[in-house]
RNA sequence: GUGGGCGUAGCCUAGCGGUUAAGGCGCCAGGUUGUGGCCCUGGAGAUCGAGGGUUCGAAUCCCUCCGCUCACCCCA
């Protein structure tokens, strides 16, 4: 029997409440801030996102799905969706719009990892991103936009973490601080951090382990090493969000997996929870990105949030979601001439406007009508071959087991007005 | 890639060495010559994840593999 591949899943009709419920929620969103949508090809050339998560990642060391075509090229099932959003950005030519360009995608996501609770190989992100702008109150936007969207939905106790990383400037100088001050506590991390301290000496900051955490806690901040353009940058982003009342709090250990992060990063998660894959949403600013895939320089912010995780939440905080819509008219039939009756019916009663079942399998009226009730229609129609002798239905209200027999020509205006 | 837990009908669960593997939900049919929801009766549906071993005898014990799941690494 063939399954769904590991760490993917079917999204049943029973779970599509949520689904669209929080699309919905999100073009809403989108449409109020105005980012326009844009949908980008599942596969990239694989270059694309090796050049922007970076070599040394975790998603570009063992998490992408790259294969080749049958032409030899070597084509990635896409693992993120900033770098597709600026490749597109470059290719046509975006920089010759008004700036920002503000756009927004809801995509499949691709990685090879264990699945685990809230993790899958193939995911679902909606995503937002501004190009071309690099005034702070921009950074305000986009995190003010990932806030609304998750009050709108209806999702208490976030956390909204906040830190700047710096840039080119600055970013090198820290690092050599954070690389001296571990080398002196050397003996006292874990082994994942030993390991770390050369490759990316950022990641030490985020270690869950016990004892790894007094001496982050303790390590150099990022924040004060930023030069003078970050640092005002931070602190004018900060202003922004007090005045969007906007509760973050600046947690200094709290970095990005992705190479291309500049100044701000941000994560929401909820309260209280500890593992990382708790966040359900993250973003940050990325100034140098649209550059290295050979745009001209373009400051950008961009944020995204796994659908699948909202859906946990939602789940979590037991927020109720529209319920799938019942068809308001089930018909039932006797007999062969009574069934060539209904399918003409079922017809007219849908070009009508009304949502309709129609029986089939010419099964008992019994069996059809216990359908009738598990479908929720609240009327049912049922053509028999008395009925049909004298040119007239059976009208049946599900609800109070009622039911009236009228002219066959008068039942779409008589269904049409219940 | 590493470690823990778990695999019995579509779903949930019982059985944990001894006859034809049990129940609930759902599905189908009957109880009403053409009438749903409640109730009653019946039916279909499981090579007990796969393979090997121990045993007179294995769903049950052991091994291997596969799958699911949770955690680590890492990420939405």
């Amino acid at each position: 029997m063939y399954r769904a591949p590991r760490g993917t899943s079917d999204i049943l009709p029973r779970e599509q409440g949520y689904w669209s419920y929080i699309r919905q929620k999100a073009a809403a969103i989108c449409e109020l801030y105005s980012y326009q949508r844009i949908d980008t090809p599942t596969f990239e050339d694989a270059g694309l996102f090796v050049r922007s998560i970076g070599e040394e990642t975790d998603i570009v060391e063992k998490e992408m799905y790259t294969l080749e075509d049958r032409s030899g090229d070597k084509l990635t099932l896409r693992p993120e969706g900033t770098a597709s959003v600026c490749r597109a950005y470059v290719e046509h030519g975006m920089h010759t719009l008004p700036q920002p360009v503000r756009l927004y995608y809801d995509a499949a996501i691709f990685r090879y990892e264990r699945p685990q609770a809230g993790r899958y190989r193939e995911h679902h992100q909606f995503g937002v991103e501004a190009l071309g702008e690099i005034d702070p109150a921009l950074d305000a936007e986009i995190i003010d936009i990932a806030w609304q969207f998750y009050v709108n939905l209806g999702l208490d106790g976030l956390i909204l973490n906040l830190n700047s990383i710096g840039c080119n400037v600055c970013r090198p100088a820290y690092l050599d601080t954070l690389r001296g001050y571990y080398a002196q506590h050397l003996s006292m991390l874990c082994p994942d951090c030993q390991r770390r301290l050369a490759r990316n000496p950022l990641r030490l900051l985020d270690c869950k382990k016990a004892s790894c955490i007094p001496l982050a806690d303790q390590a150099p901040r990022s924040t004060d090493y930023l030069c003078g353009e970050c640092a005002d940058h931070f602190d004018q982003l900060e202003r922004y969000l007090a005045l969007l009342n906007l509760p973050f709090i600046v947690n200094h250990r709290l970095v990005r997996g992705l190479d291309y992060y500049t100044k701000t990063v941000f994560e929401i998660a909820p309260e209280g929870e500890v593992v990382a894959q708790a966040t359900i949403g993250a973003g940050g600013r990325y100034d140098n990105l649209i550059e290295q895939l050979g745009g001209k320089p373009t400051p950008a912010i961009g944020f995204a949030t796994g659908i699948e995780r909202l859906v946990l939440n939602l789940k979590k905080q037991k927020r109720a979601v529209p319920e799938p819509v019942s068809p308001s008219v089930f018909i039932a039939y006797l007999g062969q001439d009574a069934k060539e009756e209904a399918i003409k019916l079922v017809s007219l009663l849908r070009r009508s406007g009304l949502s309709v079942i129609l029986a089939c399998g010419d099964r008992s009226l019994k069996a059809q009508l216990k359908q009738a009730n598990s479908t929720g229609a609240r009327q049912a129609v049922i053509i028999g071959e008395d009925e049909i002798k004298r040119g007239t239905v059976v009208l049946r209200d599900m609800d109070k087991g009622e039911q009236q027999t009228i002219q066959l020509g008068e039942v779409v205006k008589v269904l049409s007005r219940s």
